[in-house]
DNA sequence: ATTTGACTTGTCAAATATTGGCAAATATAG
DNA sequence: CTATATTTGCCAATATTTGACAAGTCAAAT
């Protein structure tokens, strides 16, 4: 029961032959929280998703989208309504960028 | 700078002919609360909305959906990554429909 | 100009949630 | 078995959210 940030970035860390310990060292927190931000019980900051960015060489952008995903997820839980109310919200969210130009 | 749901709410409230302290009363809320609710200063519970829907005389999937759209505006607030992150959301809540036979 | 009624603003403490960290349990490896 | 890696459970500190109230603005009526 993970979310896709913390499955990628388990992953991340394997590939790049990184223990909890020395990846949770660098984002200065302990190994239990790391545990927790890759299974999905904690969630990280946006600084430290940035941070991993870097440590795991991918972009800033993959993970802030899957980052940003999960939480996304976490507000429609178990809503069937999810989809239909994502739909409404991205309307809006593509109305306010055309008028960007305001304010 | 309010909200969908707010908007729609305060719509809906005119339409009926209604004041703030008419429907805050049955929601046993205060005006300065409802006021909030609908400038979406504050954010209403989801008992609240069933309310309001039966109040309003309109679905309760209606104002389910925009008061969740709401909230997932709020997670992607100024992120440019909202649309991408969306759409992986999306695919995630699709993905988790179709194996839903299990668990 | 004052009163009245509808709505809004600002502030506050209480309730609730989130956080970071530790100690202990459980894997996994050698 | 021993050592190291990861996970689980828990707690206190911190932060956020909540509901309530007092005071404010505003418009209409008089």
């Amino acid at each position: 029961m993970a979310n896709q940030f913390g499955e990628r970035l388990k992953q991340l860390r394997e590939q790049n032959n990184l223990l909890q310990r020395q990846v949770a060292s660098i984002l200065e927190i302990d190994t239990p929280m790391l545990s927790k931000i890759e299974r999905g019980e904690r969630k990280a900051k946006k600084e430290q998703v940035i941070q991993l960015a870097r440590i795991m060489k991918v972009s800033n952008d993959e993970l802030l989208t899957l980052w940003l995903a999960d939480q996304i997820i976490d507000v429609t839980k178990d809503e069937d309504l999810a989809l239909k109310a994502m739909q409404v919200a991205e309307d809006e969210i593509k109305y306010r960028k055309t008028k960007k130009k305001n304010k």
